[in-house]
DNA sequence: CTGAAAGCGCTTACAG
DNA sequence: CTGAAAGCGCTTACAG
């Protein structure tokens, strides 16, 4: 005779409803109304009821409810890169405003691919989120993949990386007016001719503004814009390092840089000490974003604090409001801008 | 006579299996297993479904699927906190790994709390995830909660900071055999006396080990280890500075300082800077980490590349491969250490 | 090759 | 105040 053993699939170990029901001799209905505390149960059975939960550790299993009630208490982030400083401070705002209200975040990242984006959209739209926080990736030119999640009815919020055709809500930095700022602050120290290392010129809205806000500050103070002073380095260090070089050979006048971002701003800072060239003797700098290198530079790197957690913040307690379809967010602006300011230092010490 | 219009509760919009079905004259359960390429399902039939799928915007809803089937496909992942250059590099890293194996990451922060490390230990157990991936928080002195993880059968995976009490698979940097390369070069550099700043004093493993490799490189090139060299910093940049101010005015003839991590060196090369002491001219500087401002600061930063993008790579495979059973992983080291390379920069130039 | 049925763990209208 | 039943969207042994 042979015995054989069958191992049980031992999948199952979580104490389930049905359980604590059996142990107790009453329905799952009156464990579940009991745990959440319904009024219409005995006070006496729910502390029963509790007492026998606790005992056999049990967790509520959110997935299965979340089946049955059509909701999943997660949020989804789509972001073109995790490691990113900006999207990193950006995620950790949105992680502690999830908590707070008990939900959790699932991450994806795109690697500024739209065709990632576009599959991560379609993957969370199909019953894992309540909701999806994304920033466009850099070659997003189209956004059919979003109007999809908009008609399937998932609530969507854009946030730093936003685009205008989409009418939902965004949440942005003040890029026009960080750049305003910024330009005005360089042109008031004295600089004659800015130069401008610019962002990719796709869909992004970001990258549109703060090149706005810097061609609005030199006419407002009666520089013209000058296209060939501009160069678009797209968000790659080696190309703005190559722009510099180019810059200061053809213009030996350029007094002034500024970068679209604190990454590019740093860059220019080290290419122009390579070079001879003084900062800020020479040519003051200028980035956005306030990174953790902008301080370490030397010179220490003027640039535009612009809050990526509040940003992140902001943008999923948004999101949680649609889920929820909380009106008492405002009056729907459709776009929230979050304050920037500007954040002086040797770069620009004149 | 009064006429309500009731407004449908219009929840569902998504289609589901069985509209498809519906839309066939076919059953559910066809469709499904049409879907999954199920081998008995007739080739035009399968064809007919996933046509109808395909026009109908289907979406498998694998949240319902997983409920069935017992899996979310989803990893948890718990780090001290997300912005921080290290654990954002290490959850790129993992969402990558993940991606390719169709797996979705849940990313959560205790904000270097062990209670809030417990809360979501607690919430991702109850069938939120197939598996977690953890990160101790710095106060955390005990590990009860994920023994309780452990005892539930919950697959988990340690990375970076670990625990030794815990038996699970691991995944580290080489903070040991790193630290010993960078101690030995300073002495190779001609450095006679050099002060560590270091970190917690916790459990957690990697602080201890980066201690450790320090001592020993002293030891084995027949210098002692001085306790009254050491500061303990934790990984706080005010300490860092208090200390190294402390330890210059009480050794002037500190010739090399050691730090845990980057952002500490970073603060010690700018502190002596500030104390008009010559890096590396009168004391060499190095860190461990690579972090972007080690090439930034001057002089730039000699520390240990550990890679921790890799790390949070190495984490996710392991933790899907545990979750699938996968015995293809290798023979079970239960440590898996990640190389890490000494970057020889000018801040220990001589 | 296909379908009906049971069930994953929960919730909630409906009865009593 | 409590329970039985139906059902969320899927999967899969069991029948045919």
């Amino acid at each position: 005779m042979i015995i054989i053993f069958l191992t049980r699939p031992s999948i199952k170990v979580a104490t389930t409803i049905k359980d604590i029901a059996h142990a107790l001799g009453c329905s799952p209905s009156t464990v579940s109304r009991a745990l959440h505390d319904h009024p219409q149960i005995n006070e006496d059975t729910k502390k029963a009821i509790r007492q026998m939960a606790k005992k056999m550790n049990f967790q509520i299993n959110q997935v299965a409810a979340g089946l049955r009630k059509h909701k999943t208490f997660c949020i989804g982030v789509i972001v073109p890169s995790i490691s990113n400083y900006f999207f990193s401070a950006t995620l950790s705002g949105i992680q502690d405003a999830a908590s707070k209200r008990q939900y959790q975040v699932l991450v994806c990242q795109t690697n500024e691919s739209v065709v990632e984006e576009e599959r991560y959209a379609r993957a969370l739209s199909a019953g894992r989120v309540d909701g999806i926080l994304l920033s466009v990736s850099m070659d997003s030119q189209k956004h059919e993949h979003l109007t999809d999640l908009l008609s399937q009815k998932i609530p969507l919020v854009l946030f730093d990386r936003t685009m205008d055709k989409l009418d939902v809500f965004k949440v942005e930095a003040e890029d026009y007016e960080g750049s305003v700022r910024v330009t005005e602050h360089m042109i008031k120290k004295g600089c004659k001719k800015i130069a401008y290392l610019a962002g990719p010129e796709s869909l992004i809205n970001n990258s549109r503004n703060r090149l706005a806000g810097y061609c609005d500050a030199l006419k407002n103070n009666g520089m013209a814009f000058d296209k060939s002073l501009m160069r678009v380095c797209d968000f790659d260090k080696e190309k703005a390092r190559e722009a510099v070089k180019e810059l200061m050979s053809q213009y030996s006048d350029i007094d002034g840089i500024y970068a679209v971002n604190d990454e590019l701003a740093v860059e220019a800072i080290l290419t122009l000490k390579s070079l001879g060239i003084a900062v800020p003797g020479q040519v003051c700098v200028s980035g956005f974003g306030n990174y953790p290198i902008a301080e370490i530079v030397e010179p220490q790197l003027t640039t535009i604090g612009h809050n990526p957690y509040l940003i992140g913040y902001k943008a999923a307690e948004r999101i949680m409001g649609e889920i929820h379809r909380d009106v008492s967010l405002g009056n729907d602006p459709r776009i929230e801008l979050v304050k920037s300011s500007l954040i002086e230092r040797g770069s620009t010490a004149r």
